[in-house]
DNA sequence: TAGTGGTCTAGACCACAAA
DNA sequence: TTGTGGTCTAGACCACTAA
């Protein structure tokens, strides 16, 4: 059993949180398993019980924890799932998940906004766009394609970077553009024969389809997103206020 | 100043959190504001410091304060609608829509929790749960299948009454029960044949999958309930922050 | 230097689950 | 009855900010 150490920079309910973590996302503890009881972790890492119920509350926060009273704190089921409210890149979002996150850019090039695309981005019709198309993948496994169309006006010389890899999040930033919204649409659709491949999947497999909108910082549309998730590696997740 | 009553069913915490978080959804404290500082409020409404923080820990987490260290804790600027969306009723989702909405019972009866939806809804595996099946429609054509499992004992007797097809959230005030929060997971799925034949489907056509815990006022987890929407006519729609 | 939030201790009593 | 998590108290020392 890993010791915690006093004199660490660290604080004690980090270091007891990441040891948990750990033995959880390892599989020492399976989902459903019963984790050591508060009083356990007290005397084993010879904490108080409030740094103890500390790091317990970060685990439950997490997701990967419940509790129930007088039976004891258990290991969650839970899946891939992501925050419905803040805007999460990709990237960010594959290392909350502990998954390693990996991208392939399909095609890069510029097209005419169709009518349907350019009313989406208030622009008009015939105005050029950066369509870039990429598969995601979490752990070397297909995840999503990604059709992401940026208005050229707004990042001009884009496709003479490198950069279409990593984050658009970025790039962005190189030309100056904070994002302050967005406004998302999500269905469920059937995955046409082109992308069932590109996903190595099934024809007609239920896909997550979520297309997005987001709003540089002054409120001037500027990328429009598709992205299709495989049904059966990705969720969405929210909470809710009365 | 209000103050707090220790023989309430409710916590201290939990009182001290309402308050506060009405002093900033009023306005009484403006974003950008310093909340009054922890050892101020420990005086004032006679509490010990760890409770007070535990409150401050829920103002942060929903996004309402932030905390300096060695400055203050202040009211956020991006906090009230922003990231929090509201739980909707079947109903009102489909005013807004502006569809007609109907309901057919398909079956109402007493269950024991199997281990998965215990967990979600935090009691022990066995316990009574009630199990309503209803088909919803939108202009008379079939929508959603939703599954509603309530925890029984919070319910007593609602079998026996006539509100099934009303709204549950009706049903809920009879029992003194008020929704304070829910968390949901969103998913795509494929129709299972029996599902297919209750919307009129075709088998293995993609539904949009919900899965929502609902808590009553007290943080109590009460209803588990599972909707199986029609891909081809129900889309949800969030808006986010950077 | 005074005041703030960050971390931590060692207790206590309670409600609830399970045997 | 025993063990669990839920709530709460009264302290303590620390790191940081601002005057």
């Amino acid at each position: 059993m890993a010791r915690l150490n006093p004199k660490s920079k660290l604080p004690l309910y980090h270091q007891l949180y990441e040891i948990l973590r750990a033995d959880i996302v390892d599989g020492k503890y399976q989902p459903g398993d019963l984790i050591p009881a508060e009083s356990e972790l007290i005397g084993s890492y010879r904490v108080s019980r409030t740094t103890v119920r500390q790091v317990l509350d970060l685990l439950v926060r997490e997701g990967l924890v419940y509790r129930q009273r007088g039976r004891g704190s258990f290991v969650s089921h839970r899946g891939l799932e992501e925050g419905l409210v803040r805007i999460v890149s990709f990237t960010e979002d594959m290392r909350r998940r502990s998954f390693d996150p990996g991208t392939r850019v399909l095609s890069a090039e510029l097209i005419p906004a169709t009518p349907g695309i350019a009313e989406k981005l208030e622009v008009r019709p015939g105005e050029e766009l950066v369509h870039i198309r990429r598969l995601r993948l979490a752990d070397g496994e297909p995840l999503s394609i990604e059709d992401s169309h940026l208005v050229h006006r707004l990042f001009p010389g884009i496709l003479g970077r490198a950069t279409l890899t990593a984050s658009l999040q970025d790039a962005a930033r190189d030309y100056g553009i904070r994002w302050s919204s967005a406004k998302q649409t999500i269905r469920a659709v059937e995955a046409v024969s082109e992308l069932a491949r590109l996903l190595s999947i099934r024809a007609r497999s239920a896909l997550l389809y979520i297309e997005r909108v987001s709003y540089a910082d002054n409120q001037v549309p500027a990328e429009f997103l598709r992205i299709h998730y495989r049904g059966d590696r990705y969720s969405l997740y929210a909470d809710l206020r009365g």
